[in-house]
DNA sequence: CAAAAAACCGACAAATTGGTATATATTTGT
DNA sequence: ACAAATATATACCAATTTGTCGGTTTTTTG
């Protein structure tokens, strides 16, 4: 890896808080310089511009979001459990915020879905390819024989993406952690009723 | 009605737009210039500073939606119609914009959950104070023997609003109208399961 | 209709914005 | 260790930021 690389790294994983939290509009480079100690040549020697740096802490801050599904993923037995693991890290995002300020895709799809068409694309793909693979979960778990076969596979999906989306932002705006146990539990009945 | 009150609502309902599109940050004292046709000193004779007019525009937005549940409400005879009546103003919300650039709520409270106490506030008691009305539906529900008795009334609303407003925003990031729905259906699935 | 009050304009200010150019320091390959 | 390449710092720029102030217009009131 060279320096470079380095120091563009070190750059998105300062910024991926403060961006996350303040947003595209709301952080400025001289934010920028304080959280990571350097200065405006060394930062626009590693990044073309702003937007660019966005970009980047956006595709970071998802990753780290993947990785922790992926995790739960690994200790998830059924189909069942599969689909609640998104709820579950969701809760943990505000529970033990290992990302801070929220879900970077619903925070980037609202500022970004009427100012920035690239943001919203990031986010747009991003969400989409959530559902697909809950989608892909669904189906796997009837022809497991676990779910029934009558249900509308993109409609619950996308269901369960948007109450954890919109359940989280309203938990944290009500500053009141015990709400994402009830959106868990509203997952957790919706799942149920599509048992086989 | 004085003149200033005149003004003061002119700029707000000029501002409502922008506003919820680009946000607190986003929307420039420029930007309210060139809306309004008014000049600097004008718009600053009749508020403050910015985070007046921010705070004016947010209520006058929540307002409008207000009006649209109360018009809806109108015409819902069951509690199960009543409670819909939500899920229905957030499709009209997408396909009719009467409100351009999504729901105030969920908008504001993502943008001032890191930077601003006071729109945060504002975007709290908005989506309690929805929350405590839906309770008060399902309450009602229940006692005239519609719904069934053993039911987590907090648990559910709060569902139900997390479901509509995130709904909203991954429809509107997808450009995909059809989206809210299946919000819709998931939210009628939800009322059926409570049926007596 | 005239005087007092209220509302508005437009120029200005101080600070901040994203971004650049050049010089200096640091890595890297040999 | 030394030259070439790379990376960072500093000083700076033009544009933009929110907000102010004195003068001018418009509205209200007696």
């Amino acid at each position: 890896m060279t320096k470079s690389e380095r120091t563009k790294n070190f750059i998105i994983e300062r910024m991926a808080e403060i961006f996350n939290k303040r947003g595209y509009a709301g952080t400025t480079m001289a934010d920028v310089e304080i959280i990571t100690g350097l200065s405006r040549g060394g930062i626009y020697g590693n990044f073309e511009n702003k937007e660019v740096m966005a970009l980047a802490v956006f595709d970071y801050n998802l990753s780290k979001l993947c990785k922790a599904i992926r995790d739960q993923m690994l200790v998830a037995n059924s189909y069942h459990d599969k689909i609640l693991v998104y709820a579950k890290v969701y809760k943990a995002l505000y529970e033990d915020d290992f990302i801070l300020g929220g879900s970077p895709i619903l925070n980037t799809a609202t500022e970004a879905d009427d100012t920035n068409s690239l943001l919203k694309e990031r986010a747009a793909s991003a969400s989409k390819a959530w559902q697909n693979c809950m989608m892909e979960f669904i189906v796997a778990g009837i022809e497991s024989g676990e779910f029934k076969r009558d249900i509308d596979i993109d409609q619950i999906t996308f269901s369960i993406l948007s109450l954890i989306e919109g359940g989280l932002m309203l938990s944290r705006v009500a500053n009141d952690r015990s709400r994402m146990d009830q959106i868990m539990s509203t997952v957790e009945g919706m799942m149920n009723s599509i048992h086989a």
